[in-house]
DNA sequence: ACATCGATGTTGACAGCGACAACATGCAAT
DNA sequence: ATTGCATGTTGTCGCTGTCAACATCGATGT
């Protein structure tokens, strides 16, 4: 664990996220996060108590409050997390393809395989867990994925690869599909009824193929996977 | 089926889910049901508390469990009987209408609005609630909306109106579709970013349309609903 | 070097919850 | 009327979320 001290000198009121603890336990803070999706992949979401939660970090069962409000505040950081996860992982994907069209449909098997290789972060980020409005950076977070699409979508209208038209609507319906199969994939929702033994990945190329031929112009030529 | 099984009802006794109970309170079982739906969407998910829902109904804090063997037997409850709604839903909206095509787009959108009109019931049938899995006559019901799509699927591919080939993959296509937008309504998840005040209905025809466009033979005419 | 101060962690407490057991009530078949 | 059993109640237990009071330790200024 990352029990390391060093970093001998912090500016006043500049940037605290990234000095938020270590003083006794280390990184008090991200230990409860990885703790706290340990324990919902391994015992569900049921399980997940922030007494449980501390008593996996090595606290005791008041000492989350020094670093989170309250339960949801602790939820709050998870999501975050994830959703920084999910645009990084989508742009990585993105990175090694080229052309508007193979940007696209990296970022929506990225996307989809966000969810199945990390489902407790999925829900977490898209659950019913949350009462109060997302504060302004989470939401800044929260539609930086979508912002991706938007350019992918755009950068193929420019390019003439795409069908014309309002590009919100397009970006709509992509999103609804890579966001629909990732969460019919995490809700254990077709598991073995179809999917005929298609792992999650090949699964993700077929629909956002179907998706993208759906999607181009017509004269565009009928193949936008470069394969 | 209601109370843990105490005397085995030997055979395929003939279904007696309308004489539930009108002893002392009436239909306790189904004001459970409807208490908890009104608590979640009234204050949350976080509220929904046994006791409450029971203090609801006008009862005592244990009497739930002459109903339901636990909390978790209480949202199966309030999921079959969201699945039941649904399907019911779609099969209606779809029978306005005639034609493979105009009847996938019906059972699409009747899809979307039902999850729109009923968030509390849609975020129980798919959110992370259960870890158990479903009994075999919940599992029915839940592939009942599915088989729906799947019907249409069929029909417009034989009437030669949707592309051939493996249908599960485009009803998957479909699926993955309307739930994805249904998802990210009802997580409030492009609440104003975009959708651009288009109520969810006019959304939802609009994303169907687009995704019929896609999956149609090329050669098969340019539009899809007969309006 | 050392006293101080504030951030971090601990202890203890309280109300509310899920779940169970024992008890009470009243419809219904005998 | 008697009795059986489904239904509802009371009481209890351990656990949880949250707060207040207390303890500890490192950084900081002199």
């Amino acid at each position: 664990m990352a029990t390391r001290g060093k970093q001998a000198r912090t500016g006043k009121s500049v940037d605290k996220a990234a000095d938020k603890a270590r003083y006794h336990h280390g990184d008090l803070r991200q230990a409860l996060v990885d703790a706290a999706l340990t324990l919902i992949s391994e015992e569900g979401f049921g399980a997940l108590t922030l007494r449980e939660v501390a008593r996996r970090a090595g606290v005791t069962h008041a000492a989350p409050y020094r670093h989170f409000a309250d339960k949801e505040a602790l939820l709050e950081a998870v999501s975050q997390q994830g959703f920084r996860t999910m645009s990084r992982e989508m742009r990585e994907r993105m990175a090694r393809v080229s052309g508007p069209l193979e940007q696209l449909s990296a970022a929506g098997v990225a996307y989809v395989l966000f969810a199945v290789r990390h489902p407790p972060h999925f829900r977490v980020m898209f659950g019913p867990h949350f009462t109060r409005p997302p504060q302004p950076d989470a939401a800044e977070e929260g539609t930086n994925a979508f912002q991706l699409l938007v350019g992918c979508i755009e950068a193929g209208q420019a390019a003439g690869l795409l069908r014309a038209g309002e590009s919100r609507r397009l970006t709509l319906t992509a999103w609804s599909l890579v966001h629909g199969l990732a969460s019919l994939l995490v809700d254990r929702q077709l598991d073995d009824a179809m999917r005929g033994a298609e792992a999650a990945e090949a699964l993700a190329v077929v629909q956002t193929r179907l998706l993208l031929e759906g999607l181009m112009r017509p004269e565009a030529g009928g193949n936008a996977d470069s394969r």
